[in-house]
DNA sequence: CTGTTAGCGCCTTCAG
DNA sequence: CTGAAGGCGCTAACAG
């Protein structure tokens, strides 16, 4: 196994100097083009490639933009993932991906982790229960990241504020959530059943802030016995829905926090014999690529994942000079209409 | 905005020298206890962290590992990638995730920044065309990356032989459709339809050769006209479906070639009035996590994508003194029987 | 246009 | 047990 090669072992076999190699290999700086081909020839003889972290130890930042989610299977996460690393791509960057199983002491080991590696940004995403602790941590991050010369930047959660130190890139939660229950309303149902996330999670929380502006703007009483919380996982749903059922709750449509949620309700609604739509009307959150097989398809809401990861890598990239490092952008949802919703039977 | 503390200035507040505040940051070596608490207590009011370039400057290696796909958004890429984090998490590794759209000119090029980056395992996932350039491409990595003290990982996808310097962790593709396969002809079919990825490619090969091996060993013969190869997502299996079906195609059993082709294909034979299982059975392949949400919940042979994930790095990070670096391993695949086949009618 | 010279922040001999 | 000194590979002044 050959050591691999230096600059300086370029600068030798080319015979110019290391500063000369450098100089071609940044490309930006005047060199004669007799002398560029040599140090090419070279390089390419020596199949040399730089030393990204000597590289990196000069200039404050180190073309790395890290994602830190809770989990990376569940198709929420991975399309943010997906954006996230299209644009740090394009922004010729690489891209870090971090899991912190919604657990704190990982979340500090890891932004820890990315201070140590001098990210140029560091991307928190995903829903999050907004208590002073979260707070009082997310503000010990922002000075760290500063410190270290990296962008924090809030996806898919709430913004903390304009002085906040961080960018936020959030989308229509609330906005989506009441287009989602006025969606129902609007085709007659009266009594819905909110089968929403575990309560202080911002994510689950704003949609069912979302379902009770609707209601509220259409005239309706806020029953809380319609409005469950709990696991957001199909099980979660499926378990859920099956006992209200058994308790008898009186409903003629349901408004499932997300998907995963949906996809149970439906299968205890169908084992206890409620046919969707004709006896019960239900929408999703979040537009999971599988909704379109679901059965029958489901009406649910789109969440621009996507695009959420661009644009955070995006703005956290752009020369700092002409970005206040505080930006923040919200961006839409929307209704996709399929098979799940019509009007209630008479 | 504080510049960054270097151990210089950790050194300078505790009134020790910079080899010893370096001393008690790697642990390993004796330092006077009361050192020691001096040093510690100077990290934590300067807020200090190593900077991880000028550390990784030092050894040969940098403690990430990096993973290398075509696409993050699929379930199946999802899941290798989760086993990968995991296991990089517990190795003590950052996981950098990289794609490629299955462009050989940017796969080249992630592999050179993972050679700049000094990476301590590539691994590279999912199926590939197996041709003569992607050979000497993958050659040419292994010479580059064990230049660059990285190890190469060929995941999911076959073995370049035992004396190909490259881990190798796939699995049981093969046997899988053999199963998938049988699964359906003891049911009682006999005119299997099977719809395949792409020609050449290695993960769809190897599904259509395992529902070869089934037919043969079941003494029925192979009818070119019921292999269809095509793109394998949910399009192209609903338009090659749909296709087949108008072609006048006879046959009582579907094997899809992954499950969003089944997801496709199943669309489109209910818009054509079969019913599934009683007119047409249909088995996938993946076990995608919506598979259960499908109408019906689908019959499919389960990937074992986590364990892919986890078993490369876990050999890839494994002291190198033991590890030849060639390790290849199989991991197992089995049908998961849900409510898609039934005997055909009679 | 090109070469020389300092460091960047850390680790690692080698002496105390 | 602790300190001083050299160097990892590269870039950025500063001279020629």
């Amino acid at each position: 196994m050959n050591k691999r090669p230096s600059i300086k072992d370029v600068a030798a076999r080319a015979g110019v100097s290391m500063a000369t190699v450098s100089r071609v290999l940044s490309g930006d700086y005047p060199v004669a083009d007799e002398t560029r081909q040599r140090v090419q020839r070279a390089v390419r003889e020596l199949d040399y490639v730089v030393n990204a972290h000597a590289r990196a130890l000069h200039g404050a930042t180190s073309k790395v933009v890290a994602l830190v989610v809770a989990e990376v299977t569940t198709p929420f996460f991975a399309r943010i993932a997906a954006g996230v690393e299209q644009q740090a791509t394009e922004a010729n960057r690489l891209c870090l991906v971090c899991t912190t199983h919604a657990d704190p002491d990982r979340e500090l080991d890891v932004v820890r982790l990315m201070r140590e590696q001098r990210a140029d940004a560091v991307i928190l995403a995903g829903g999050v229960v907004e208590n002073d602790d979260y707070r009082a941590r997310m503000r010990q991050y922002a000075q760290g990241l500063e410190d270290a010369g990296s962008r924090l930047v809030l996806c898919a959660r709430p913004s903390l504020g304009p002085d906040f130190p961080a960018i936020t890139v959030e989308y229509e939660n609330v906005g989506g959530a009441h287009a989602a229950t006025t969606h129902l309303l609007t085709a007659g149902h009266r009594d819905i059943l909110m089968i929403a996330g575990p309560a202080g999670l911002t994510t689950s929380d704003q949609r069912v802030e979302g379902y009770r502006t609707a209601l509220t703007a259409y005239g309706r009483p806020i029953d809380p016995a319609l409005i469950s919380h709990g696991p957001w996982d199909r099980e979660g749903g499926y378990l859920r829905m099956r006992a209200l059922i058994a308790a008898g709750a009186r409903f003629t449509a349901v408004f499932a926090g997300n998907d995963g949620v949906a996809s149970g309700a439906m299968a205890a609604l169908r084992e206890a014999g409620r046919r969707i739509p004709e006896d019960v009307s239900i929408v999703g959150y979040d537009d999971v690529p599988s909704a379109v097989d679901f059965n029958p398809p489901l009406t649910t809401v789109r969440v621009p994942q996507e695009e959420l990861g661009r644009t955070a890598v995006k703005l956290a990239t752009q020369r700092s000079g002409e970005a206040s490092g505080r930006e923040h952008v919200m961006l839409g949802t929307h209704v996709v209409v399929r098979g799940s919703v019509r009007a209630p039977a008479p």
